[in-house]
DNA sequence: CTGAAAGCGCTTACAG
DNA sequence: CTGAAAGCGCTTACAG
């Protein structure tokens, strides 16, 4: 069938050189004399030679040395307790090329923390870094060093654009949400209010709940039907308590609503108010299939969750750092996960 | 960090045997005195021992000859154009390993021509098998000599329960019709009619349209809020005028008609028609993300597609073919892929 | 600047 | 029944 793969050994016959030299002009590390380097390169390039990597492999035993730096998961943030599922996927997949992997949490909450994680990062030597750029500023110190260092790096979650990182993987926020803002211009009547929520201490400084906000609007502005009055809230304290406040006075002073979508994965305080008061009808949209929105999803409470695959962003992410790493192979430096739409009928195919 | 792994040298040590003797016991070649064995054994079993893939495959050079049978894509049947990309992106993913597959194509339309094709199949003595049983009796017996030559088969897109196939990746079709039950009910009014279209010359023998349209009545038995009337339509033909004027007769008998199931993938052939009549209105859904389907979902004439990630059920068969042969790992035996809901603001992701 | 040799962990064919 | 040796394709250290 397929043609027998010509080895170095090939090539050195070929070009009359031994196969010292020749790999000597494969791996660029000099003491050749031109003239046979340019014999050698000229069959290389006839041969299409590859290198046999299960040989490379075998002989070198090469480990590569990753690290993740990610929040960790904690009951108020369990969004990031399906990151460490897709690692261990990737390094279970890749199990024949030796390779490990290491693990490195910070405080979601804590910029001191993640400073002084960067540091233990640093200190493990990596060949290649997963990370999740929760803080802008002290993140773009970490990857200048990373840079310095010749470490090559991989975001998810969100990406700086003005770091120099090998690729991203993850959400295109602002589609996502068009897609929400569409889904409920879809199950609602023509002219209903939209309550908008967002809870967060410090709204301007969380991208993805700014960009996933305007992504809502611009589809109610370029296509909506529903030209309902949009309300904006933003409530600063995530206790169930104040949110269950905040949500009950607008309802007050805007009677109309009929829905609600919550920028962030926090629907599972807002489905509770909903449910007490019996208000079957108003349609609620949020993100990310915690188990406590998975369950509000089911038991009819909400009607959309909006799902960004947490386990395949580091699963590909690892992948593409081994693939850079293995083979020099360059990603896609923007790798968009699919906006997942799901509903109590489809939720279990995704958890 | 992790403790070097355990040679078959080092097991050959531990045991006061020679690494010959070690193998013979690993792969149970007989000719070992019973002692010998009996101490090997003890010894692989405290060490743990695993084999280095990369050696075992740089020694064997063995290469695992796959083959797939699946429909021809053509312009009726472009839904099987993806298969192959699947395909080629893990024999892409697996390049370290040798490994040839080829790809068989049959006439979805013709018994006859499959048979043909199971022949030559067969006559390729393959290690492996990707199958899409479109036939079910056809299928059956081919199975059965694939059975008999102990050779592995895993199935896309449908499976056979009579027959020993290692495993199926493709839709849960009950459920996906439950979904569409539950997007129709999301999107239309109390009580309005829906119509619940078939295409297919013989409709008995399609199970996934059967089944799904299964799947959507029981949404509305057990959930559904819209008790409106279900019209059942089944057209033989797939010639566009016929589907037309099939479509055009119910909307007559039953103005009340708000949104229609199509239970394949053909919704591209009644869009037309609600475009023409300007039936902007009506609630369209239907299956896959063919060029056609996608351009009148995008233009807002179709509402949902349903995906069913033909490229992920063929990448994820070759796969576990694979993984059998090289590691004997057997894997689940029913994969379920995702129920995927599509509208025009999500549905770049998918293509 | 170049070649010959050893060795990564495994499998296979052969000798005893 | 068992062991010693060769070799898969590559890399590395050494001799010249």
């Amino acid at each position: 069938m397929s043609l027998k793969k010509t080895r170095i050994k090939d090539i050195a016959a070929l070009s009359g050189v031994s196969i010292g030299t020749v790999d000597r002009v494969l791996h660029k590390r000099g003491e050749v004399a031109d003239k046979t380097r340019q014999k050698v390169e000229e069959i290389l390039k006839e041969t299409k030679y590859t290198p046999n990597v299960m040989a490379q492999v075998l002989k070198s035993k090469k480990s590569f040395n990753l690290v993740s730096l990610l929040p960790e998961s904690t009951k108020d943030y369990s969004y990031w307790e399906k990151h460490p599922l897709g690692m261990a996927r990737a390094i279970e997949e890749l199990e024949p090329f030796p390779m490990t992997l290491n693990e490195i949490t910070f405080d979601i909450l804590n910029e001191k923390d993640f400073q002084k994680k960067t540091e233990s990062v640093l200190n493990l030597k990596p060949d290649g870094v997963l990370l999740a750029p929760i803080f802008k500023s002290e993140s773009i110190v970490f990857c200048s060093k990373l840079k310095k260092e010749n470490i090559p790096f991989v975001f998810v979650d969100g990406y700086i654009e003005e770091t120099s990182f090998l690729a991203y993987i993850g959400e295109d926020m602002f589609r996502s949400g068009k897609v929400a803002g569409q889904l409920i211009d879809m199950v609602t009547t023509k002219n209903s209010d939209i309550l908008v929520v967002n809870i967060a201490k410090n709204l301007q400084n969380v991208l993805h709940l700014n960009t996933r906000t305007q992504g809502f609007l611009s589809y109610f502005k370029d296509s909506g039907k529903n030209k309902g009055k949009k309300i904006y809230l933003n409530i600063p304290d995530s206790s169930p308590e104040s949110v269950k406040i905040a949500i009950g006075k607008e309802f007050q002073k805007h009677p109309g609503i009929r829905s609600i979508f919550i920028t962030g994965s926090r629907s599972y305080l807002i489905a509770p108010f909903l449910e007490e008061k019996g208000m079957n009808s108003v349609h609620l949209i949020g993100y990310d299939l915690l188990d406590m929105n998975v369950k509000y999803l089911k038991a009819g409470i909400s009607r959309f969750l909006i799902g960004q695959r947490p386990e395949e962003q580091t699963f590909k992410g690892i992948r593409k750092l081994f693939e850079y790493l293995a083979y020099n192979k360059i990603p896609e430096k923007i790798e968009y996960i699919p906006v997942d739409i799901i509903t109590s009928e489809n939720v279990d195919f995704f958890i």
